[in-house]
DNA sequence: TCTAAATTTAGAATAATTATAATGTATGGA
DNA sequence: TCCATACATTATAATTATTCTAAATTTAGA
């Protein structure tokens, strides 16, 4: 978090409220939020705060390694602070999704057309199934 | 191809021109075609083709197992009649997408705490890296 | 051929995200 | 401390992908 602070200074980039609000939002925030979870919280205490804000605040975070963007959730985009490579689980029911911390980089090998083709800069597992809470509430034999 | 039209008659599903011309555009189609893809293409000999009828059509397809949805690339869905277990790379730069048959359900172990949580049913890799046309566009040196 | 149920269609609606242009403000130097 | 200005924020409109709706059409079986 300091650091992510530091870094924006470095960078030349201004620290505003919204940006430190949206910076503490997501300082070991582990919930995976939304552009939405994130624009709704801060709304609170900044009533004049627009959508638009946030999506740059998340661009400027992406393009500085603060953050991380997962894809695993077709429906929308999540927002994870923990940029140390890492991989996550989503409950293909509710969507929430839960974090992984094994290294797989020495076992995820390509075929050498493969790395030929495309020069690769890392691999993320997305694991999928259904979470507890939902084979409870679905009545699935456990 | 024809075990999918098999298929859809065991089912009960009806089989249309258009789902007929879907099937045959995503039969062996290796390329990862869009819902926008598809409907251009068929649009051409359909012209009353809309767009529900593209995502109701995929939308049984994945329902039967027909397809897969991929969700690698955050901007937009991306579809594999390709349905044995296999993992992708994306290029981040022009978003091409290639297949990735290589089996690591062996490998990609989860800590037991994560799979108490969660009742895993599968796992994708995704593989992202720049493509020898991105880097050679680019001027990355090789 | 007839009919019921499934499917397609045009078009509207929704949701996530991005663009625009005017206004506001953080920050380094006078 | 004050100012200038470049950078940020805002309201709003626009865009894009996808889903919904209700009416019209078509399939497949009797």
């Amino acid at each position: 978090m300091e650091n992510i602070i530091t870094k924006y200074k470095e960078k030349g980039l201004r620290l505003t409220p919204q940006r430190i609000a949206i910076l503490k939002y997501l300082d070991g925030n582990t919930g995976h939020p939304t552009a939405d979870n994130i624009y709704r919280d801060i709304k609170r205490r900044y009533p004049t705060l627009s959508f638009a804000t946030v999506y740059n605040t998340l661009q400027t975070l992406k393009e500085h390694g603060g953050i991380m963007e997962i894809t695993i959730d077709s429906m929308r985009k999540h927002y994870d602070p923990n940029t140390t490579p890492h991989h996550h689980i989503i409950c293909v029911d509710c969507n929430e999704i839960w974090d992984v911390f094994e290294d797989y980089s020495k076992v995820l090998r390509l075929p050498p057309h493969l790395t030929r083709e495309v020069r690769i800069a890392g691999a993320h597992v997305d694991f999928y199934g259904l979470c507890r809470k939902c084979q409870k509430r679905k009545g699935v034999k456990m």
